[in-house]
DNA sequence: TCTACGATCTTT
DNA sequence: AAGATCGTAGAT
């Protein structure tokens, strides 16, 4: 058994979700018996941000990015898809980042069969697939993933230099914030989705 | 109340 | 290129 990872503490997600998205390239989402490593995420920065959930401010829905840091946010998406988000910043803030694309480390043909659903692939490229493989809906709203049991984010190996580029699905956002990079992927890993349109970062990491 | 529409995925 | 499928938000 390896030892596990340090959990990610409250002040790492207490950032700009620019800054936390990016540090989450490499980290672990833990869900009991399942463990995927981060390979893509995206940033939704500020209710100034149009592509945001919380462009509209406050509401029923996206309470909990209006929350403290650490926290998920798990919504319906074409009432089909949950969407997981962990929450960043400050409280009151309204931020979060998307997972959008995981690689399954252990534990997945479990839920694939717990699921009665096709989950068999390493590669879990989108963000439907990531809460589908966490068996993650819209009451782990709210859950702290920087504690321990239920979902947990834990360190991982850092990865130096990232994929960036737009976000995805935001046609209705303002131009600038459409084509803002926000998205970040770990150039190493074929669980990307929209490939294309991401460059390899020059320079420093963060 | 009513209506439109998604931070998607799969199949055609 | 389009259907699935339903909660949310904004309008009425």
């Amino acid at each position: 058994m390896v030892r596990a990872m340090p959990l990610l503490s409250e002040a790492f997600f207490a950032r700009d979700a620019l800054i936390v998205a990016r540090e989450l390239i490499g980290a672990e989402l833990v869900r009991d018996e399942v463990v995927v490593r981060i390979t893509e995420v995206e940033a939704y920065r500020h209710p100034s941000d149009s592509a945001s959930h919380c462009r509209m401010g406050r509401t029923a829905r996206n309470a909990p990015m209006w929350g403290p840091p650490g926290r998920a946010y798990v919504y319906l998406c074409y009432g089909v898809h949950s969407m997981l988000n962990l929450v960043t910043g400050s409280e009151g803030e309204g931020a979060a980042v998307l997972v959008r694309s995981v690689e399954a480390v252990r534990g997945i043909p479990t839920i694939e069969r717990r699921r009665g659903r096709r989950i068999g692939a390493r590669d879990l490229a989108g963000p439907g697939k990531v809460a589908q493989a966490l068996g993650l809906g819209t009451a782990w709203s709210h859950h702290p993933v920087i504690e321990a049991g239920g979902l947990e984010c834990r360190a991982g190996e850092r990865v130096e230099r990232l994929l960036v580029g737009p976000r995805v699905g935001i046609d209705y956002a303002t131009p600038r914030d459409r084509r803002a990079p926000y998205r970040f992927a770990d150039p190493a890993s074929t669980s990307v989705t929209e490939r294309s349109t991401l460059r390899l970062e020059r320079g420093r990491a963060s």
